[in-house]
RNA sequence: GGGCGAUUGGCUCAGUGGUAGAGCGCCUCGUUCACACCGAGGAGGUCACUGGUUCGAACCCAGUAUCGCCCA
């Protein structure tokens, strides 16, 4: 630590040549590094220090049970960097990792790893042997599949995250992101549940979370509920067809054009705009409709869109969130025909009467709402009211973001949770606090804010958390039931918060004993889980040990960055603030760090389903992790990248150039003691490098990352092309050098590559770290974040402009040789060196050196010209090898 | 339909009022003791388009086109 303090306030101690390797390697750095890290303890974090002192990160925990990509790469070293940065400015970070274990897509997984399926009406084996331990990849049929009970299927699920697990640590390790791995959660591990229980209890306590029975999205695929924010509107082919219903009055027919005949026996009302006039004289009639004898009225509401078919719609139970608004608004009957799973009920619903409308249900009866259509269109042939054939049509329909057929509603009994959708009872004002949060929030890119506002200025209704699947957080209530064996949902059943997690399938509430599970005067479980989001809306809390760690949790909470894609700012951000408004009153975090996306050379996102994604892993082998840590800190969050190994190769370039340099550097022994920097030169390069130190600072306070590396990046090609070049005669102390001249120049070297390694090494973090090896004590992450003070006080008042014009001198030598086609030992032996006006000046104070690596005896004079050139050069001969 | 972002040399991208930049690729040359996973030099662009503001526009304003994304 005193070794940091002196290297940040006065020149660097003397290097010690005796660990500078002679060869030096990218290869093998990321192990080497790694073990040293994990060993040493570099990353761990020190609970002992304060709120203040403290940068935390709400880390994105990846789908474990999917597999990694090029993207995931991409945004974590972005946030990786920011973690550095913040660590060397003096803040103890607080990095920790999570997995998020908990939803569908481990569930999917684990069907197709283990060739089973979950059934919860069965009992738990113990011992159970699964049929399959991986599948490569193969799905297996669901025919195939063994059935088990949900424990064992739990069990498997857990079996299987955990083995995910450990190759995506391995991976981050080998990226070198900067993670404190004792801080690790999992989205399904006992405690996260716990989190995720307490909160939801906390809501219900104070009326934000409740339940209702109403027309919700359904995926008949997965047979569960789905979130406005898991929609995605698609594209679907359909058919219009211009269908007939009768008037009460004289049997005359109404059109009506519909994509979805098969609702026909749901229909509750037709409905035209308000000031349609085609549809004035029919307000307040009957119709009836062709099929099933249903009497229903004819109304007015101004959602119907007089443009659309024939400019009244059929209103049905329930064909569209539209029917939804009607049968709210205007108070229609209920006539559901469509089940959860997605067929037509098997009985003949009650409001068919007619013995013709009843025996018509016998040929719809338990069909699916596809072959339900192609029967009700051939009904429609034969009783004459269909009129036309049915045209194609593309209509937007909404679809779970993972399944494949459209949503249908469906009415169901659901726990919601306030999100400033409803503005009523503590949902009230909800969204324009919600709004306001967003405001507060730093979103970077500043232009990612509208996305949240749009979506919560969007919200149609309150956050539905249940969710009828298996493997996820349950929602920790039973119900007692009545004499009639009936559930009380009105007065559930809730655990004490020391209890959590609880599973009410196998846990019995406070007051019951086991056998009364299921019988009348006794309980019953809430069968459902909740949505993942439910519990990934509290990753601030579950890392920062929110119940179980209140220690910890005021020395994180609330955390200082939300690093995430785009994609997800409707979904984990938006829920995220919810929860932490709700809980804390408070934002979750201060910044919220948005990556980009990562595109292939078509430009399209990359993607598994387009079979474009190259495997993370094999491409750090291929290049190194520098190098591919390089490509992702050269772009900008917010910012879409190109997958582009170019730019891989490129930072390869760079951190093998690091280590080259520094081995040049480091390689003339210990610099005196008393050593100064007294040669203008090497003053104007420290005066340059203090420029960049704060350029690059203020870059990354600002969460630009790129532009302190393309700073950082520039300056040290100058480095090493031109500043390097002229001043090696002077630092090898070439003969007839003054002695205090070539120390200058060792110690200006040294100087600057201590304050180069720190600039890069949040983006080249083994390649610094190597370097840093051979002549400092500790890590170069743990070291101070360079400052442009202590540059400045041994630079003065130099000008960075003269290397600049020194770099352009010697490139004017240079040219003289690369035009005749020589090399560059060759001797210019006479001429004249003309720079432009108001150069010569500086190019004389750093004349001996440009003549000295351009091997010339030339005079310098000024001249109009605006490019350094030589006159009258005589070559000589170059020295023999 | 509304909104956000993008459009600069073959490619990937910097550049928010003052004479067009970088890297890659390309061409030519060079085994110099830090570096051939290298170095040096060079060629290459009417800054998507149309108007406007200004002494002056890649940059500001209005509109158009194309691409991507978000929301309906």
């Amino acid at each position: 630590m005193s070794d940091d303090q002196l290297t940040r306030t006065s020149a660097p101690s003397s290097p010690s040549t005796s660990r500078v390797p002679d060869k030096v390697s990218l290869d093998g750095l990321e192990d080497k590094w790694d073990g040293v890290w994990r060993e040493q303890g570099t990353y761990a974090f020190d609970r002992t220090k304060t709120r203040e002192q403290v940068y935390s990160i709400d880390t994105p925990p990846p789908t474990v049970s999917g597999s990694l990509h090029v993207g995931h790469v991409f945004s974590y070293t972005h946030t990786d960097v920011i973690a550095r940065y913040q660590r060397m400015r003096g803040r103890e970070v607080f990095y920790p990792m999570g997995w998020d274990d908990n939803g569908l897509p481990t569930e999917r997984r684990v069907q197709n790893y283990y060739g089973v399926r979950c059934d919860p009406s069965l009992p738990f084996e113990e011992g159970f042997t699964p049929p399959h331990e991986g599948t490569d990849g193969k799905a297996v049929k669901p025919s195939d599949q063994v059935a088990i009970s949900r424990r064992n299927f739990v069990d498997l699920c857990q079996r299987l995250t955990v083995e995910d697990e450990q190759q995506f640590e391995a991976l981050w390790r080998h990226l070198g992101l900067s993670v404190d791995w004792s801080h690790h959660y999992q989205t399904i591990d006992d405690r996260s549940r716990a989190v995720a229980q307490r909160a939801f209890l906390r809501n219900l306590a104070r009326g934000e979370a409740y339940q209702a029975e109403a027309p919700g999205l359904w995926d008949v695929t997965f047979q569960t509920a789905v979130a406005q924010a898991e929609l995605e509107a698609r594209e679907y082919p359909g058919h219009f067809h211009r269908v007939a219903f009768r008037k009460t009055s004289d049997d005359s027919p109404v059109y009506i054009e519909t994509t979805r005949p098969e609702l026909i026996p749901a229909v509750v009302a037709l409905i035209a705009h308000p000031d349609d006039e085609r549809y004035q004289g029919l307000f307040g009639s009957t119709v009836r409709d062709p099929l099933f004898d249903i009497e229903i009225p004819v109304l007015a509401h101004p959602a119907a869109e007089r443009e659309k078919g024939a400019g009244i719609a059929m209103c049905c139970t329930f064909g569209d969130l539209t029917d939804v608004q009607w049968w709210r608004e205007l108070q229609l009957p209920t006539r559901p025909v469509i089940t959860r799973d997605g067929r037509l009920a098997t009985e003949t619903p009650g409001w068919i009467t007619s013995s013709a409308g009843q025996r018509r249900w016998v040929d719809l009866a338990g069909k699916t709402a596809f072959s339900a259509r192609a029967a009700v269109v051939d009904l429609l042939r034969e009783t004459g009211d269909l009129d036309g054939e049915p045209t194609a049509t593309q209509r937007m329909a909404n679809f779970y973001e993972k399944g494949d057929k459209p949503l249908e509603i469906v009415t169901s009994r659901q726990w919601y949770i306030r999100n400033g959708g409803r503005n009523e009872g503590a949902g009230e004002g909800l969204r324009e606090k919600l709004l306001a949060r967003g405001q507060e929030l730093d979103f970077h890119p500043e232009f990612m804010r509208v996305r949240y506002e749009n979506w919560v200025g969007g919200l149609n209704g309150d956050w539905l958390i249940s969710r009828q699947r298996f493997f996820g957080v349950a929602i920790p209530l039973w119900y007692p039931l009545t004499a009639e064996g009936e559930p009380d949902y009105d007065h559930a059943i809730v655990p004490d918060e020391s209890a959590l997690p609880v599973d009410p399938s196998s846990d019995v509430p406070p007051g019951y004993t086991a056998d009364q599970r299921g019988v009348p005067g006794g309980f019953i479980g809430d069968p459902d889980i909740m949505d993942t989001w439910a519990t990934s809306s509290l990753t601030p809390q579950i890392a920062g040990g929110w119940g179980w760690d209140e220690d910890l949790y005021q020395r994180v909470f609330p955390m200082d960055v939300r690093p995430q894609g785009q994609d997800i700012i409707r979904t984990w951000l938006f829920s995220t603030v919810v929860r932490s408004h709700l809980e804390e009153g408070s934002l979750p975090w201060k910044h919220a760090a948005i990556s980009g996306w990562i595109l292939d050379p078509d430009r399209k996102k990359m993607s598994k389903s387009k079979g474009n994604v190259v495997t993370p892993m094999g491409l750090l082998e291929q290049h190194g992790s520098d190098a591919v840590r390089y490509w992702a800190a050269s772009a900008r969050l917010g910012t879409d990248a190109a997958f582009d190994e170019g730019q891989m190769k490129i930072g390869r370039r760079l951190a093998i150039k690091v280590l080259n340099a520094s081995k040049f550097a480091l390689g003339f022994g210990a610099v005196d003691a008393d050593a100064r920097v007294t040669e203008p030169l090497d003053l104007a390069m420290l005066a340059g490098l203090a420029q960049v130190v704060d350029t690059a600072t203020a870059a990354l306070e600002g969460y630009d990352h790129t532009r302190a590396l393309e700073t950082t990046e520039t300056f040290f090609w100058t480095f090493c092309d031109d500043y390097l070049e002229l001043v090696k005669d002077r630092a090898y102390g070439t003969e007839g050098t003054d002695p205090a001249a070539t120390a200058s120049a060792r110690l200006a070297l040294a100087t600057a590559l201590d304050t180069l390694l720190r600039l890069l090494a949040p983006v080249l973090p083994f390649a610094t770290e190597e370097v840093w090896s051979w002549w400092r004590e500790g890590s170069v992450h743990r070291a101070p974040w360079p400052t442009s003070a202590p540059l400045r006080e041994i630079a003065g008042d130099a000008d960075p402009a003269t290397l600049d014009a020194a770099g352009r001198a010697l490139a004017a030598l240079r040219k003289v040789k690369s035009e005749a086609k020589v090399s560059m030992r060759t001797p210019i032996v006479a001429g004249t060196l003309v720079v432009p006006t108001g150069e010569q000046s500086r190019v004389e104070l750093a004349w001996a050196d440009v003549l000295a690596a351009g091997r010339a005896r030339v005079e310098l004079a000024e001249g109009g010209l605006d490019v350094a050139t030589v006159e009258g050069a005589e070559l000589g001969e170059a020295p023999p090898r």
